[in-house]
DNA sequence: GACTATGATTGATCCACATCAATAATCGGC
DNA sequence: GCCGATTATTGATGTGGATCAATCATAGTC
């Protein structure tokens, strides 16, 4: 039973690398994908630089930290973890990837993947040629100021992950991160209260700067508080207002919400 | 003396709000800044975008978190630092900006200031239009593939610095954070081992994730070592070696280098 | 050029979370 | 449906760096 965040669209398991396409237009992420704010006609020219479609099963590999770099990944079903390595062995995990978010950006820069991706359950991909992409987007504006969008996105949640390694105690952290999930479950019409996690709590502690073992008792308190009921990897939220409180106002990666209006604190 | 980083180009310090211009061509950090890789004639064009040119003096702010999102600025003289403020009033520094970076990158997505940014010395920056620097970008196709170019680059110093508050020591951290200063500076033409710090210790722990007090003695420690040798805020670096050893591989928004080749662990 | 505010250093103490250790619950493979 | 291997929980102990508390240095200010 692993399989959660399962959209109706997923292509049948079988397949082996590159499975039978379907159109952007068809494709049930339509809205949460690159394609938002593009007219009809320029959709069919989306499609023409999706290079494949790949089917990837829990743990395989998208691509490796080092690889060149040629193009960008849409999750379309399932969900990936990006990670990096230090030289002496330690991972960082960098961040989860849903359906309908893009995977790679990170590595436009240098022409290289500074990250590693693999997958947390089977998953489904969309593959898209960064050149032909490029060129593409000298003939449909609209395509590359959306592009500008999701990488800023990407950029705010960054930021606000920063914010959580750099100031929050193991608390807030775990309670930001289970919120963040919430808001990008509900943003793809999934429940936001019920849900499961497609990674362990080991990907879960390392994503945010915590031990396992912190991860598990912070589980534990949050049930015993009523906030939440956790059984294995399935989370239900009971009080989703206090959970918020709890996290302080990051809600990590799902924020609409913006820090209403700082103090002017005069200058200085 | 407070001003360090100062480029040759900075317009003289009297003017008020906007100041005279000068040319995109003209400008010492063509290099640096967005028209890399764009023509003769299209620069002219991007000289258009800029909206005006702003002196700050130290304190002055650029922009307030909240507040709506029109312009993106560069930085040509000086430095800023960017920073978000949680409802309790605890403050994270986002990031510190060198003459030829770009700032605000991260308000595209929502259209609003997710941080605030203050000069942290007196600094001339440039302000483009994002408006017009949208519609420039479809007669420009060079503009575009700068513009992802450097928002990647942003996305992967945020990865960098992810890595450094999720799993390194304090002593990694510093090291990482002055090796980062050198490089940077050494881009821009200046010495890497003899610069000045820009920024106060507070802003530096913070943006560590780190006490004052930690910074403090990190720096003498240093110092004791032979590493370094520091005075108020001028920085002279003495092994560079050892403190890329002692920074773990990360050097933090400087690199160019890539992880070299990820052990293969077949999967698991 | 003394005065005050701010920033930096240094020392003493404390605590949140890591680490170590053991056990228990699940999962995947055949 | 059994077995070894992960993954998760729970408890005991240790520690890196935060916090608290002075003191000192520097930079503005009138």
């Amino acid at each position: 039973m692993a399989g959660n965040v399962k959209l109706s669209v997923a292509g049948p398991g079988g397949g082996g690398v590159a499975d039978k396409r379907i159109a952007c237009r068809d494709c049930t992420l339509f809205q949460l994908c690159l394609p938002l704010g593009i007219g009809e006609d320029e959709l069919a020219l989306l499609d023409e630089v999706i290079t494949a479609r790949r089917s990837l099963k829990r743990g395989e590999t998208l691509f490796r930290g080092g690889a060149p770099f040629h193009a960008i990944y849409a999750v379309r079903s399932g969900s990936l973890k990006t990670y990096t390595i230090m030289q002496d062995g330690r991972e960082q995990v960098t961040g989860f990837y849903l359906p309908g978010e893009l995977v790679a950006l990170d590595a436009i820069s240098l022409g290289r993947h500074p990250s590693s991706a693999k997958a947390l359950e089977s998953s489904s991909i969309c593959e898209f040629s960064f050149q032909d992409f490029e060129r593409m987007g000298v003939r449909v504006p609209g395509l590359q100021r959306q592009m500008l969008r999701v990488m800023s996105r990407e950029l705010l949640n960054d930021e606000l992950l920063l914010l959580l390694l750099g100031k929050k105690s193991a608390e807030e952290r775990l309670a930001a991160f289970l919120l963040s999930l919430a808001i990008r479950f509900r943003q793809r019409g999934f429940s936001a209260t019920d849900y499961n996690l497609s990674m362990s709590r080991s990907d879960i502690g390392n994503y945010l700067g915590l031990a396992v073992e912190t991860v598990s008792r912070l589980f534990t308190r949050f049930q015993q508080d009523g906030l939440l009921r956790v059984e294995r990897r399935r989370i239900r939220i009971h009080d989703i207002d206090r959970l918020s409180l709890l996290a302080g106002d990051t809600a990590l990666s799902g924020s609409q919400r913006i820090d209403s209006a700082e103090v002017p604190q005069g200058e200085r």
